[in-house]
DNA sequence: GGCAGAGTACTTTTT
DNA sequence: GTACTCTGCC
């Protein structure tokens, strides 16, 4: 038996060791599926049943990417592992549309706009409307409906909503504006090239002729584009096999169709199926709840995870507290119980459903001075600063309307609206930055044309210090933006110099993460260009979290997916929050979050629900989660108002907090 | 361009 | 009850 089946049980060496034709992996909660994809696609290379640039990984982030190709690196070696397509779907239909960049009509340089200049250009787009202006409309469900529209037309899905009929009209009107922008958005990016294939039987051929094998991860978080794509791909050789587990589904809210995993062998009939059942990473006590849970999900493929570990482990606890204070307090004592009892901080995480109640819970870890990571809020890309500098580094090296237009008055240089309409208003078809130097020039009397120039001048010189220079990008771009009084503009924009000072932090980071791409990749305008890519794609590079801080891990559900940790805390089990009060009628999804978190457990789970909580400032009854209910109650252990004191504890606790008021009042005194 | 007051949302956020 | 965003006015 070849090295690629060494320590693998029967069914993960049967998915392993499948060639040709479609293949779904039903892989439970550590079942090991990461390890699955890295060695088919090892064997697959090794055994010369393909080349490394033949094969074909497509993943949803970029982290897990990454991941991916270090563990291919591990056994084939770098250079081989360069070679294999591994990427996210984003990734790749953004490589192949600088590939068909004429025949996808883009210009050479196009842009990738995020959510929120998406939105912009959409709230723009309404101040034609009047009407639909009025009607006050949610830009989200708009938006949505505009997606709809876009992957699948218009259909009975579609109802009477102001969103739903304003869609119709402004749908074709958003894309023809994004074209005249020269950008597309993350939806685009795999439309267009879906578009393009059905288009044109030449190019599909040389697409489906591109890759032997194609494998799709986390493949129930997949979109209605995103399945469609995949077919289309692998339609010649049908060499597709996914990877996923239905039972994790939770980014339903985000268009993922948990019906392309549940209905995988309908739409492949002849397709393989394997489950990974077999649990590497739990207790069976936690399994077992786990199991439980989930099998109350109407609609998913008939699975269990069964232990491994011969370890039946602790029964998950329930706390049962007054209100979110007791809950707060009680969590850092047990947080400091088990640190003492030998667990790292790094060990534990702290999950719930929504990002308050980490906020909550943080105040409670500082107090005590327990080391605590908080992921999640405003991520480094939707930060202003780091928008801004970016749109000044994309303007310098190939700029596009939304991001020129975004720094043409920024800091202020006497562009206002006047200018703006003066300069779009110039015949002819030229880019908006073309018309805004062909401007300048023309008026140069007034003052927003020395505002001009000299922002040109600026940008000239930024792209030759980035792409060539000796001083670091951090440094060229402090130092830069601060000539321009760009820090001075952030100064003013915030109350305290301390946060004005963090925000700024934003522009160093990028020129560090620039440096970093510098470090790898030599520093050429090339390095620069894909630099701008990746962060298009929202590829930061850093977050590689450093394994060697040993803090506490606080997320929501949704984040913490992938992740595993000995001892993990879930809070908030009540009504209204898990599942969350603003859910339609998706319970299942509310439910599987809740598996989500209690499989990241390895080997203890302590849950935790208040019986008042603050909401809109009244404190409110709340109700204990109907999944509790649902549960069988011998696989948990409820324990009301916190842990019991352990004899002795009590006396211990009681004499230290004496000798602390003590001292206190003793410090008064004097 | 900057400020003040009104209005509104208080779920999650892989790209 | 609060924090953030938008609008309108100076």
């Amino acid at each position: 038996m070849s090295t690629w089946f060494q320590g693998l049980n029967p069914e993960q060496q049967q998915a392993v060791a499948h060639n040709e034709g479609p293949l779904l992996i039903l892989a439970g909660a550590g079942s090991g599926k990461t390890t699955v994809l890295v060695s088919r696609t090892g064997r697959l290379i090794a055994e010369g049943r393909t080349t490394p640039e033949r094969v074909c990984v497509l993943t949803f982030t970029n982290k897990a990417a990454r991941e991916l190709k270090h563990r291919v690196a591990k056994k084939l070696g770098e250079k081989v592992a360069a070679k294999v397509w591994a990427g996210t779907f984003h990734g790749f239909g953004l490589r192949f549309l600088k590939e068909h960049h004429v025949a996808a009509d883009l210009p050479k340089g196009f842009g990738v706009i995020d959510q929120g200049d998406a939105q912009a250009v959409l709230k723009d787009l309404l101040r034609d409307h009047s009407d639909y202006e009025k009607a006050r409309m949610n830009l989200d469900v708009l938006m949505a409906c505009i997606h709809h529209i876009r992957t699948k037309g218009r259909d009975d899905s579609f109802d009477n909503s102001p969103e739903s009929a304003a869609s119709v009209v402004l749908a074709p009107k958003y894309m023809r504006k994004l074209r005249g922008l020269g950008v597309v958005d993350f939806e685009e990016l795999l439309l267009r090239p879906l578009q393009m294939m059905r288009e044109s039987e030449e190019l599909r051929q040389k697409m489906q002729r591109r890759f032997d094998f194609m494998m799709v991860d986390e493949f129930q978080d997949t979109n209605h584009t995103q399945m469609l794509f995949v077919d289309e791909l692998s339609g010649g050789h049908r060499n597709l096999a996914v990877v996923g587990d239905d039972d994790q589904s939770i980014y339903g809210w985000r268009g993922a169709e948990i019906q392309n995993i549940l209905g995988f062998p309908k739409r492949y009939k002849d397709c393989h199926v394997i489950r990974l059942e077999r649990n590497y990473r739990s207790t069976s006590s936690i399994l077992n709840l786990a199991n439980s849970i989930i099998a109350n999900s109407e609609t998913r493929h008939d699975k269990v995870l069964k232990p491994s570990l011969n370890n039946k482990g602790e029964l998950p606890e329930l706390f049962v507290y007054e209100n979110e204070e007791a809950e707060v307090d009680q969590v850092v004592r047990e947080v400091m119980e088990f640190q003492k009892k030998g667990y790292r901080y790094k060990d534990i995480a702290i999950l719930y459903r929504s990002n308050s109640q980490g906020g909550l819970m943080e105040g409670g870890l500082r107090r005590s001075q327990v080391p605590y990571k908080l992921s999640g809020g405003t991520a480094l890309f939707d930060r202003k600063e780091a928008k801004d500098v970016m749109a000044f580094i994309r303007s310098a090296i190939s700029p596009n309307e939304i991001s020129f237009r975004r720094i043409i008055n920024l800091p202020a240089r006497g562009v206002g609206d006047k200018t703006l309409e003066a300069i779009e208003g110039l015949p002819g078809s030229a880019s908006f930055f073309a018309k805004a130097s062909e401007w300048a020039k023309a008026n140069p009397n007034e003052k927003a044309s020395e505002g001009i120039l000299s922002l040109f001048e600026f940008l000239r010189g930024l792209k030759a210090q980035l792409s060539g220079g000796s001083p670091s990008a951090e440094a060229v771009l402090d130092h830069e933006l601060r000539r321009i009084k760009y820090r001075e503009y952030v100064n003013q924009s915030y109350r305290d110099a301390k946060s004005a000072d963090s925000r700024w932090l934003c522009v160093n980071i990028i020129g560090r993460i620039m440096d970093g791409m510098f470090a790898k990749e030599g520093r050429s305008l090339a390095t620069v260009e894909k630099f701008i890519e990746r962060m298009e794609l929202r590829d930061s590079l850093e977050d590689q979290d450093d394994p060697d801080a040993n803090e506490v891990q606080m997320m929501t559900l949704h984040a913490c997916k992938g992740l595993e940790f000995p001892l993990v805390f879930l809070l908030g089990l009540e009504e209204d929050l898990l599942p969350h009060a603003r859910l339609g009628q998706n319970t299942d999804e509310e439910r599987r979050l809740f598996y989500v978190g209690v499989t990241r457990a390895q080997k203890h789970l302590i849950m935790t629900r208040v019986e008042q909580r603050k909401r809109y400032g009244q404190m409110r009854p709340v109700a204990p989660s109907r999944f509790l209910l649902e549960i069988d109650t011998a696989l948990i252990k409820e324990l009301r108002g916190g842990r019991p004191f352990a004899p002795g504890d009590r006396e211990a606790m009681l004499a230290g907090l004496y000798q602390k008021l003590n001292k206190q009042m003793g410090q008064k005194d004097i």
